[in-house]
RNA sequence: GGGUCGGUCGCAUAGCGGCAAUUGCACGUGGCUGUAGACCACGCGUCCUUACGGACUACGGGGGUUCGAGUCCCUCCCGGCCCA
């Protein structure tokens, strides 16, 4: 599933192999939530070189429900997007809804965020709607807690997510039977800052062996130091033969020195929210507040060196009005360009890994 | 000409004796990291202070009552509506 082509130190070189396609990496996954890019089409998506879009298992469970992908023939089906699928387990939601739920060892008592229904999310209930959203990579159920909670509280989610881990599996390799082509599982290393919890949390994972291992647990409230600090501990006992997948990184700074350190894949909204929001990433490197007072008369092109067609046609002055206008198209030009820069990025990080 | 309602920080609003004065929009500057958030935070009379804070000038103009007036009284100007 997994073949790792290079290794160095500047960062490792791999393909993932899946029923919708392969996956070059290191890779950035767009985050397409409810299983649609707010503001660009699946086709853009595709157009700006995605090679695999990331959906949440708590969003589509809710709206519509995984009963309604499945019978319209699964999330390729139902989405239209043909290339490989990622779904996110619900456990980020642990910690983004933070007072709309309850966690027990059982798994987690949502009050959903749309209407405020009781709803219940354990390992085995995110496993198997994952296995019927039918993505080609789902996650484990897992507890995420801020990475500067106090020790006892990451003991806690670590136990907790090693506990989930093994049952995740277990659900996930019973339905594997059953299925033409399932879905490959992926771990996630929790352990906040603490880095003998994060040594013990791998080696538990890697000792059950999963297809591929994720690092949650980051980019939720610590510095970019204690990130990198936290990766230096964990990739080099990840098992070199397969995937690594930071969890919602990131910055492309951050991405940069996560690939130095042996990560192969990332997802972060950052991007497009930060678009919607008015910064805009230029393919030299630098952002700009597009909406700020000096854009509104600068009509030269957002980028001229964009690797996003749109973005060498319109001007600054143009972008900065959209947005300040709220009109839809803004977010649209805005979302295209730092999607494309980002996806850009990562191209030519694989180019320099490429042997 | 008579009656009536009204003139408050760019626009729109609140305020009915203790006010540099409500709220919305606009505007300004930040922030967003496995998406609850086309969002959030702060600022938006002038000047001084890193800040706490202080000084000055302000609710159409002028005058008055009052310890104190955007708020009450008189008068003038301007606008809307109604009747002539």
């Amino acid at each position: 599933m997994f073949s790792l082509l290079a290794s160095s130190p500047l960062g490792r070189r791999g393909i993932i192999r899946t029923a919708h396609g392969d996956i070059p990496t290191p890779c950035f996954m767009p985050v397409g939530t409810g299983g649609a890019m707010r503001g660009i089409t699946l086709e853009d998506l595709e157009s700006l070189g995605a090679d695999i879009l990331l959906c949440n298992t708590y969003h589509l469970h809710i709206r519509p429900g995984e009963t309604v992908v499945r019978d319209a023939g699964g999330l390729h089906a139902f989405t239209g997007w043909r290339k490989p699928i990622i779904t996110d387990s619900g456990g980020f939601q642990v910690f983004s809804l933070t007072d709309l739920r309850d966690v027990t060892d059982a798994g987690v008592h949502f009050q959903s965020h749309l209407d405020g229904t009781a709803l219940f999310l354990g390992p085995e209930e995110s496993i198997r709607i994952q296995h019927t959203l039918g993505a080609d990579i789902i996650l484990c159920f897992d507890e995420c807690p801020p990475s500067t909670a106090p020790r006892e509280v990451q003991i806690a989610a670590v136990e907790r997510t090693l506990r989930w881990a093994k049952r995740c599996k277990e659900v996930h390799d019973e339905l594997k039977a059953t299925s033409p082509s399932p879905p490959s599982l992926f771990a996630i290393v929790q352990g906040g800052l603490e880095r003998d919890l994060r040594e013990r949390c791998v080696q538990e994972l890697v000792a059950m062996d999963f297809d591929g291992y994720a690092i949650g647990g980051l980019a939720v409230g610590e510095t970019e130091a204690e990130m990198m600090d936290i990766l230096d501990v964990v990739c080099p006992l990840l098992p070199a033969q397969k995937p690594r997948y930071l969890m919602g990184v990131g910055r492309l700074e951050q991405m940069r020195q996560a690939v130095k350190r042996g990560v192969d894949m990332f997802d972060c909204v950052l991007p497009m929210r930060e678009a919607r929001h008015g910064t805009i990433y230029l393919s030299s490197g630098e952002r700009i507040r597009i909406t700020s007072n000096p854009y509104m008369r600068d009509h030269s092109p957002i980028d001229p060196d964009s690797p996003v067609p749109s973005s060498r046609t319109h001007a600054r002055s143009y972008l900065n009005y959209l947005l300040r206008a709220d009109e839809r198209y803004g977010e649209t030009l805005a979302c295209l360009q730092n999607l494309g820069v980002t996806l850009e990025m990562m191209r030519t990080l694989r180019e320099q890994l490429t042997p």
